[in-house]
DNA sequence: TATTTTAGTGATATTATATACACCATAACG
DNA sequence: CGTTATGGTGTATATAATATCACTAAAATA
């Protein structure tokens, strides 16, 4: 589900035709789009949206007004009257309870705007922070955290991520130089996670996306 | 919440256009109401739907292409009992790089006579001031502003209006004369947006109903 | 019963919207 | 360097869609 990059400008039309749909509950016209972009040409703006389609960005319906649609939403999981997803809390350890004891998995709703620009919104899930390792960044523990579900070799330095370590979920910053990959705490009490170590045994489970918290 | 029942003919068509806003994500027009209800004019669906629209199921945008959208019979639903209407506190989207900034949707109760006199009521949200750039006019930042969507091309001008940029919802003045469209602050220390500017991404939100401060 | 509402046909006008084409400028690329 | 992709202007045209009018008939209603 990797879809080629965008440009700037692409990334905006993109961008309202989103909060456009969201607002108005249906696709912008392309001269609306040219309105909001501030050009006065439509076929500057179309042109703009054919490249969003080939990209995979959206899905076009030609020559119906109004005929496009986001691709990135699946039915499933998204309640379109209400705006909201639910995720899953996942738990570290798997309980001896379970599903097959009849145990409902806990889920939460979130607002389907936090997953704007996220690239896989339908697997995203939610942990409970395990430690106060990021208590500087505002992340304490059992804090709800909502994750992407990104593999390590795709994260970037700097990108503020979800481990799975000795049975707990921690949030770290992922950082990636020539001494190694590590993941550390805001907090510098809490010890390096070392990513390439042979002990090593954290494993990611994804980026951040948000945060919650009920007090 | 009562709104007048809906005879057979009626209660099809609102379903219909409710399946077909699931499946397309945009509303259907009214020739492909028709065919869908096997009749073949088009005048008699119109019928229809300006009965849907008068009985309160659905709102138009008269003259736009698949100008139909549902009321939300959740967040801007009427309590008759209590004559209030829940709104949502919409927050500017997360910015690609940045932080999110709202979490938990917030809905806020307001009263219903706040409504006279709007057209479309049950579309009707809230955001929060950005800034102080009508602090002459009494929006401070952080107030909480009663917005009917209304899409640029209908504004008129001297609207007090709301608009999207760099991730904060913005009041303004709209003002159309012969050099152009703009919006204006009270404060004139603002600098004006204009609209026509090619590197303007400012986004119309909708025409300012009202304004609430919680102190 | 008389009247209004609902549902429909069909034609036409008007606007909204998409498409097509010619052309220009600049950034990105091999 | 030439070539391609991008982003843009403008005009023209086809079509999609809404709006409006005149007319009919059954059903609901006063």
């Amino acid at each position: 589900m990797d879809r080629p990059e965008l440009t700037d400008r692409q990334r905006v039309t993109y961008a309202f035709i989103g909060t456009y749909l969201e607002t108005f509950q249906r696709p912008p016209s392309l001269a609306e789009i040219a309105e909001a972009l501030g050009v006065r040409s439509v076929n500057s703006v179309r042109k703009l949206v054919l490249t969003l389609e080939r990209k995979g960005y959206i899905e076009r319906d030609p020559g119906r007004a109004r005929g496009i649609r986001l691709t990135e939403t699946d039915p499933g999981s998204v309640n379109l009257e209400t705006g909201v997803r639910q995720l899953l809390i996942k738990e570290p350890h798997p309980k001896r309870t379970g599903r097959a004891a009849g145990i409902v998995p806990e889920r939460m709703q979130v607002d389907e705007r936090f997953f704007r620009g996220v690239s896989q919104p339908a697997s995203c899930f939610m942990v409970r922070s395990g430690d106060h390792g990021m208590a500087q960044e505002g992340i304490q523990r059992s804090d709800l955290i909502v994750v992407e579900p990104v593999s390590s070799p795709r994260l970037v330095s700097t990108d503020l991520v979800v481990c799975l370590l000795d049975g707990e979920y921690l949030v770290r910053r992922y950082v990636e130089t020539a001494a190694g990959r590590r993941l550390l705490a805001s907090d510098r009490t809490y010890p390096p996670i070392y990513l390439d170590s042979i002990v090593r045994r954290a494993q990611i489970q994804g980026r951040v996306i948000g945060v919650m918290r009920r007090l």
